[in-house]
DNA sequence: AAGGCACCCAACCGCCGCGTG
DNA sequence: GCACGCGGCGGTTGGGTGCCT
């Protein structure tokens, strides 16, 4: 099959975030086929770095981020993943595309506004740095208590990062029996002895789930944004946990009234875009095995049935391992 | 209104380093 | 030591958009 270039579609997003978040990021040329996309290895690996992963932000660079990358441009020079790397979810193509846009151009007025002043260029050195593009901007020296602030901060944004890196929780089973919980902060429901489905109003005890219909998208929609929210049940009926696959929308809609003023609403809607699948929760487990297990399998996971043990399960205990961190 | 132009930025391409057999 | 595959990186491209004439 031919494959697919060019701008993503939203639900060629959907398909990558949905098969990392469940499988984790195993090897990028193989993971389009399993994931069901006719993309590269490459294209993939590109969209879920640059613009899917967790803790990316776009745009508005802060004064403070600019003297960042002016000071560790001047530093490395053209090495943009080192720079991303001091700036706590900025990518390098950001990075790399902010410079070559903004702060090259505004350096240049700069280094020509100095040399025009005929002031002091002591040696090459501006020659120098013009022809590696990496003159340095003067970084304000009022700036430097806030910079202080703001390196605390991005000191926490990275190590919520490194601690949120492996997400492993372990259960005993029978404590799972009856119950519904998603991963992230074990939002446990009772379901009075029913398999939960957060669509079926009556489950919804806590209001979490709106019915899409009562959304009014009549105003300006500013923008709609969502992330997938695993939600498993345990069918004790049957022994199987189930794992609809939920999307958790996040939106924002815009709307002007009659006397031109503007008013937000947003809010949060949970849809399941498949049909409710059974699953053993062996599948996740499967993470865990060793790589040898997978061999030979078209999927490294389409053989979980074979260490599913529900004898096993009934007395043990559950471990949940990802690959990858679940949105905070 | 239409064409030309500059700019922005998402995505592609080619190269390189590293790990593995 | 060598070949190969994979992932990462930086340079570059090209489509979309807005501004100017």
């Amino acid at each position: 099959m031919a494959l697919r270039k060019g701008k993503w579609r939203p639900e060629e997003d959907h398909k990558l975030i949905c098969y990392i978040r469940r499988y984790g990021i195993w090897n990028w040329n193989e993971m389009p086929r399993a994931a069901g996309l006719s993309r590269s290895g490459k294209s993939c690996r590109l969209r879920w770095m640059n613009y899917l992963r967790p803790f990316i932000r776009h745009g508005n660079f802060s004064k403070e981020e600019e003297d960042t990358i002016f000071k560790l441009h001047e530093k490395l020079g053209n090495r943009w993943s080192a720079i991303a790397a001091k700036l706590p979810g900025r990518t390098d193509n950001d990075i790399k595309n902010y410079w070559n846009s903004n702060l090259r151009k505004r350096l240049r007025n700069t280094a020509s506004a100095t040399k025009l002043d005929g002031l002091q260029t002591s040696g090459g050195q501006l020659k120098k740095h013009l022809s590696e593009g990496t003159v340095p901007k003067e970084i304000p020296k009022s700036s430097s208590s806030n910079m202080a602030n703001k390196t605390d901060i991005n000191q926490d944004v990275a190590h919520q990062n490194i601690t949120a890196g492996l997400s492993k929780v372990s259960l005993d089973f029978k404590s799972l029996q009856g119950q519904s919980f998603s991963m992230e902060g074990l939002h446990i429901r009772e379901d009075n002895g029913k398999i939960l489905h957060p669509f079926a109003s009556d489950d919804d005890l806590l209001g979490f789930f709106p019915p899409m219909q009562n959304i009014d998208f009549s105003g300006e929609l500013q923008y709609l944004t969502w992330h997938e929210e695993p939600v498993y049940s345990y069918n004790y009926q049957d022994n199987l946990f189930e794992y609809p696959t939920l999307w958790y929308d996040e939106y924002r809609v815009i709307e002007e009234n009659n006397n031109n003023e503007l008013s937000e609403l947003s809010g949060e809607v949970f849809q399941s875009l498949w049909e409710q699948q059974s699953c053993p929760i062996m599948e996740d487990l499967y993470t865990a095995k060793d790589e040898s297990e997978r061999e030979g399998a078209g999927h490294p996971f389409e053989d979980f049935s074979a260490c599913y043990d529900s004898n096993q399960l009934s007395s043990g205990e559950i471990q949940f391992l990802w690959d990858y961190p679940f949105f905070l």
